[in-house]
RNA sequence: UGGGCUGUCGCCAAGCGGUAAGGCACAAGACUUUGACUCUUGCACACGAUGGUUCGAAUCCAUCCAGCCCAGCCA
């Protein structure tokens, strides 16, 4: 077989063992998440760098609920990872599994264990074997209940099994190394009681192996071959080889966990105790706000299977805790989805302009095109008459330096239309500005040809008579790209007040049927996703990258 | 101060002994029926620091410095 060249080191080493034969099997990899939290692009992160090893070398990729904590689990959210996982292009197909289906095997191997005298019943509280255990400087002294006979471990064991003991009474512990310099070595606990009803096992078990014991054991099982985690894990590596090894006989050509770094985006916030946090106390609108780096956030934001993709690969993999631009992943977004949203012409905050020598009643259908990267996409006709709209933002009664749009005697062209002139300043009483009265040049209509002379600016609009009411929301970054640590915490001081802004007084072009999720370009102001959750009356659009910052010039 | 891991441009990131890819961001300019897009150009005599090995080092060795992770019966 051809070996695809390697674009990573996680791959080189897949590469390697591919190339030395080390298994006799296909390349088999996994995404093991917890069902206890939604997925962000940090999961994203984690089941791309697996999927697509398996895809490169022509192998598996399986989703393994990892759940092994009934506390904390729940079929919510199994639901929607998996629906998280589809729509951004992973699926795993028939591929999917759950740990607790296996926890019948992995007692089974736990007997053996505990017959090779390699665990034991512990009777030690949490507190105590915390003491026992010693300090990151110290080595931990022995249990007193380690060298327990096989016997009496077996049964021991059963009887937590058979719930003769309330939780935290007893543990079953892996007999390792009291003074190992590495902590997770210092016989860690590998099965504990546990009293609740798993969401997928009901209340069959009454304990419940522990994260480290039984990973590798479920990966031994799906025939994973390389197990891809975060580096947080790495110490936790020796741990998952002496469970494989000490399980030699059940499992010949065992898995092998290597480590990535963790991915962080600047101003989003990826834990999911904090994205708990945020949502439980309504400082966001749940799991899928658009501010949050959820996948339900990113995909209700406007964010695009491509996008996602693209940014993934672009950034790369790491062996070390990274902290990637969020503009980074702007940029990808709005590289997809130039050659994808249509352009449309949308007024943000109106302001009435009237055609003074412009016929009365008169309306005309005018070309209007944009030259985007497909200009397809914003080619259409607009109805253009005597009252129309233009932005607020483009008038300045007293011209700053570099101002080229309206302003009292300056003429600018409307896009696709006509050159109008500013003749006249319509005020109220408070000397607001609400309205200007202008002049157009019928000589000038786009693509006459006309070309006796230029104007510096063109200006998107609106007839005043033909347009819709929207209603906008325009969300920028949520957080500070500060860390945050602590219990408690202090949401306010992490919340922009300006992440979320919604615009009431918005017109749009008539749109022909939009539908949820539909991307426009709204020209100078970025992009626009119709918002999927929203159904009033009003169409309802959601921000999602802008254009960059324009200059004055 | 025990153990593990990492240090290449503001941010990602190639590089694996032969003389610093690329992307983002940023800056300048060209083009333009929007100041967007596109295009052009610039942006590490330098690879955490210091020594050493070598004809030659970001790449090998040594020491030092900095950052991250680990003391759940969470994952």
């Amino acid at each position: 077989m051809e070996i695809p060249s390697a674009g990573n080191f996680l791959e080189r080493i897949i590469e390697e063992d591919i190339e030395n034969q080390v298994y006799q099997r296909p390349i088999h990899t996994r995404f093991p998440p917890e069902p206890n939290g939604y997925l962000h692009i940090g999961s994203l992160y984690a089941i791309n760098i697996n999927h697509s090893a398996a895809k490169k070398f022509g192998g598996e990729f399986n989703l393994r609920y990892d759940d092994t904590n009934p506390l904390k689990e729940d079929m919510e959210y199994v639901n929607a990872i998996l629906e998280d996982m589809k729509w951004a292009g992973y699926d795993p197909g028939k591929n999917i599994f759950y740990g607790s289906d296996y926890f019948d095997t992995i007692y089974d191997l736990t007997i053996k264990l505990i017959e090779r005298g390699l665990a034991y019943v512990c009777d030690l509280t949490a507190d105590q074997m915390r003491e026992y255990r010693g300090t990151l400087t110290t080595p931990g002294t022995d249990s007193p209940y380690r060298d327990r006979g096989i016997q009496e471990n077996l049964n021991l064991f059963t009887q937590m099994r058979d719930g003769k003991f309330i939780p935290g009474e007893r543990v079953l512990r892996a007999k390792i190394d009291m003074a190992s310099p590495n902590i997770n070595m210092r016989d860690p606990a590998i099965y504990r009681i546990l009293e609740a009803e798993h969401y997928r096992s009901g209340a069959k078990w009454k304990i419940y192996p522990m994260y480290d014991y039984a990973h590798p054991i479920q990966d031994a099982i799906e025939g994973i071959t390389h197990s891809m985690c975060s580096i947080e894990f790495k110490d936790h590596r020796p741990l998952y080889e002496w469970v494989l090894n000490s399980l030699d006989f059940a499992f010949p050509e065992p898995p092998k966990q290597r480590e990535f770094g963790r991915m962080n985006i600047t101003g989003a916030i990826t834990s999911k105790r904090y994205l708990r946090q945020l949502v439980a106390l309504n400082y966001v609108d749940g799991w899928d706000d658009p501010r949050l780096p959820t996948v339900k956030g990113l995909r209700r934001r406007g964010f695009t299977q491509a996008s996602i993709h693209n940014f993934l690969n672009e950034i790369g993999i790491a062996r070390d805790m990274s902290t990637v631009d969020i503009s980074m992943l702007e940029h990808c977004l709005r590289e997809d989805l130039k050659s994808k949203a249509r352009a449309v012409m949308a007024v943000l905050d109106p302001l009435p302009v009237t055609i003074t020598n412009y016929p009365e009643g008169v309306e005309e259908y005018v070309d209007v095109e944009y030259n985007g990267e497909n200009p397809d996409l914003g080619k259409r006709q607009l109805p253009f008459c005597k009252k129309i709209l233009v932005e607020r933002e483009d008038f300045m009664e007293t011209p700053e330096k570099g101002f080229h749009r309206l302003y009292p005697g300056n003429e600018v062209r409307l896009k696709g239309a006509y050159f109008i002139k500013c003749a006249e300043v319509v005020k109220d009483e408070s000397g607001n500005v609400i309205e200007l009265l202008c002049t157009y040049d019928p000589e000038t209509k786009s693509g006459s040809g006309n070309v006796t002379r230029k104007v510096k600016a063109t200006l998107h609009w609106l007839s005043a008579e033909h347009n819709i009411p929207a209603r906008v929301n325009l969300y920028g970054r949520l957080l500070a790209d500060e860390n945050i640590s602590g219990e408690e915490i202090d949401w306010t001081q992490y919340v922009d007040p300006n992440s979320k802004i919604v615009l009431e007084n918005v017109r749009v072009e008539n749109l022909i049927n939009p539908q949820p999720e539909d991307k426009f370009q709204f020209l100078r102001h970025g992009y626009f996703v119709v918002d999927m959750k929203r159904t009033d009356e009003k169409l309802t659009f959601n921000r999602i990258v802008s254009l960059k910052d324009t200059k004055k010039r």
